[in-house]
RNA sequence: CGGGGCGUAGCGCAGUCUGGCUAGCGCACCUGCCUUGGGAGCAGGGGGUCGGAGGUUCAAAUCCUCUCGCCCCGACCA
């Protein structure tokens, strides 16, 4: 491909709405274009990466047995609606209706169309499994997109989804998708791991994310770096740093207009971690007072993980549920339903007095209360890992990628039922896997940059070679300039050569910005001497060779 | 949806508080000369409903009201 001919639109200016590195790059160097909040246009550049990363997808999906469909974009309401999910799901979807006043959506996942079909079609045991795949549009009107190409409200996903007749099945195509996943990833240069997610409105027991750590990420996980457990913070426990024990006897202590846990920690020069935190929440079955120690944060999804949809109280109802002001609660002598953090099982805590103006020191778990246990505080650097007592990292993360073990919520709902052997009827067991390539492409570019622009991993790189003329007046520039474009197309390699009248320097920055993996520069004077210099995008490193031997050492460069 | 910021040429911005000459600067773009190893130089040139609507005023990019859009933080996120 000809530069001059190419619409690559480079900036040399920082675009003022960009603020992730990758949109910033991706921007400048001409891969992407912003149509509207969330909806990005890829320009050539841009669609030759996504189209790199597809291929990687297709050939690890085809190579565990998946099928390449294609389903439709616009749905009926009726399937929706069979699931549940058409009520469950709030503006996050687009809805629409026919000419006829039908009611329609636009696709955001596809777990009901896809069984939708399974139901129609599969009948026998002995028609499973399958494992049927797409690489398509998907569209969510996302409360807020963000950070360029990572959160968009239409975006490609390679979503596949398994049928099985047994758990067993099920396990076997999970593992096979996680296999596939590692693979994918792995050959587009990423750094990445897996963890375990919540399922959350998925269904299902079992998932996991693929996450890649990066600045630019909005999910967090926590790492043990000894025993590799990692987790969504969403999920992940652990146990917070232990107090030393103290022998309080159980005491009222005046703290005159010192409410939070700050102030009285202040105020009795003792560490946050030696407070019991009451948090009154209300749920669907009224009042729960969620009990933390005073150095953690309560986790509202871990908490609604237990009693469901709740709120958070208001002064009013905190007096009135619990008979004394917000900022003097505790556990002590209340009667409503209490959930308390693990981490409070031992030791003593200064609470609350539920008298105004009074903290109790010395309470105790057991003796003064008696809550229901559980993790429902988010794991933070430094708590130690569950299994094994390392203390853990937490990394931001941005998600490529997710497992779900789905089991038999949509086949249910649905019918897709199958006759095993014996005759009788059941639901397949089903599971769903995503990828984003958009998000891997992002993802590249914000493990795989520096000062100068993008240094793309050879395998999703637009092209795999740059060829810089440097002065398209000089004969013999261009002459060898032709000859080496033509010869590195004749081996296959995908060429990008700077044809443009434009000045060394240009070149060169743009090279760089573009950021494909191996540059061949050719220059007036090293021709003299039948030189090119091959540059190394990504360690900067230079070599000069002689021109017939560019094909070699190109053949070189990704034969390895 | 809550909080904050921004909207002036393709891009980046100044001008707005304190209304007043023909709306300005850098880059990009076009023409010519010149130059060709890290975003050159000189000369000339094109490009604007100042996001939109309404209002105040002799006069509005500037003040007022409404509205649309974009970004960031939070909530949300199948």
């Amino acid at each position: 491909m000809r530069f001059s001919r190419m619409f690559i639109p480079t900036l040399r200016e920082v675009p003022a709405e960009a603020e992730a590195i990758s949109h910033v790059l991706m921007l400048r160097a001409g891969y992407v274009r912003q149509l509207a909040a969330g909806l990005y246009i890829f320009l050539p550049l841009g669609w030759r990466v996504i189209n790199k990363i597809n291929a990687v997808l297709k050939e690890e999906m085809d190579a565990i047995g998946a099928q390449e469909i294609s389903m439709p974009i616009l749905h009926p309401a009726e399937i929706w609606q069979q699931t549940g999910r058409w009520g469950a799901i709030g503006d996050e979807m687009f809805r629409l209706k026919d000419r006829s006043d039908r009611d329609m959506c636009l696709g955001m996942t596809h777990e009901e169309i896809m069984t939708w079909l399974a139901s129609r079609e599969i009948r026998s045991y002995r028609d499973l499994p399958q494992v049927w795949y797409q690489i398509q549009t998907k569209l969510r009107d996302e409360a807020r997109p963000k950070s360029g190409i990572l959160r968009t409200r239409e975006f490609l996903m390679k979503d596949s989804y398994s049928f099985d007749a047994s758990q067993e099945g099920l396990e076997t195509n999970y593992r096979l998708h996680a296999d596939a996943y590692h693979r994918i990833f792995e050959r587009c240069g990423l750094q990445f791991m897996m963890v375990q997610s919540d399922p959350g409105m998925m269904g299902g027991a079992v998932s996991h994310e693929f996450m890649a750590p990066s600045p630019s990420g909005e999910d967090e996980v926590a790492i043990c770096g000894n025993c590799g457990y990692s987790a969504n913070v969403e999920l992940a426990r652990s146990k917070p740093p232990q107090n030393e024990p103290q022998d309080w006897e159980l005491e009222e202590i005046h703290t005159p207009e010192k409410r939070t846990v700050q102030e009285v920690s202040n105020y009795l020069k003792l560490p946050p971690s030696f407070f019991l935190k009451s948090i009154l929440v209300i749920g669907s079955d009224g009042p729960v007072l969620a009990l933390v120690r005073g150095d953690q944060e309560l986790h509202e999804k871990k908490l609604a993980g237990i009693i469901g949809d709740h709120r958070p109280a208001q002064k009013a109802e905190v007096k009135e549920i619990l008979g004394v002001e917000a900022g003097f609660i505790g556990p002590a002598g209340q009667s409503v339903r209490m959930i308390a953090d693990n981490a409070l099982k031992d030791g003593a805590y200064v609470s609350g007095a539920n008298k105004p103006h009074y903290h109790l020191r010395g309470v105790r778990a057991g003796r003064d209360f008696s809550p229901e246990w559980s993790d429902i505080h988010t794991a933070k650097a430094g708590d130690s890992c569950v299994n094994c007592g390392n203390p853990l990292s937490v990394e931001k993360v941005i998600e490529i990628g997710n497992i779900f073990q789905l089991g038999t919520k949509y086949s249910s709902a649905l019918k897709a039922h199958f006759l095993d052997e014996n005759g009788e009827e059941k639901p397949i067991i089903m599971g769903s896997y995503g990828i984003g390539p958009a998000r891997i492409a992002a993802a590249a570019v914000e493990q795989n940059h520096d000062k100068d622009g993008i240094v793309w991993p050879v395998s999703i790189a637009p092209f795999d070679v740059e060829i810089l003329p440097l002065n398209v007046n000089d004969k013999n520039t261009v002459e060898t300039a032709e000859k080496i474009y033509t010869g590195l197309k004749e081996q296959g390699l995908d060429v990008l050569l700077d044809d443009r009248e434009e000045r060394a320097g240009v070149k060169f920055k743009d090279a760089d910005l573009i950021g494909i993996p191996f540059q061949v520069i050719i220059g007036e004077k090293n021709l003299k001497e039948g030189l090119v210099e091959i540059k190394d995008r990504k360690s900067g490193e230079t070599v000069k060779i002689k021109t017939e031997e560019v094909p070699e050492a190109m053949e070189g460069r990704f034969r390895s």
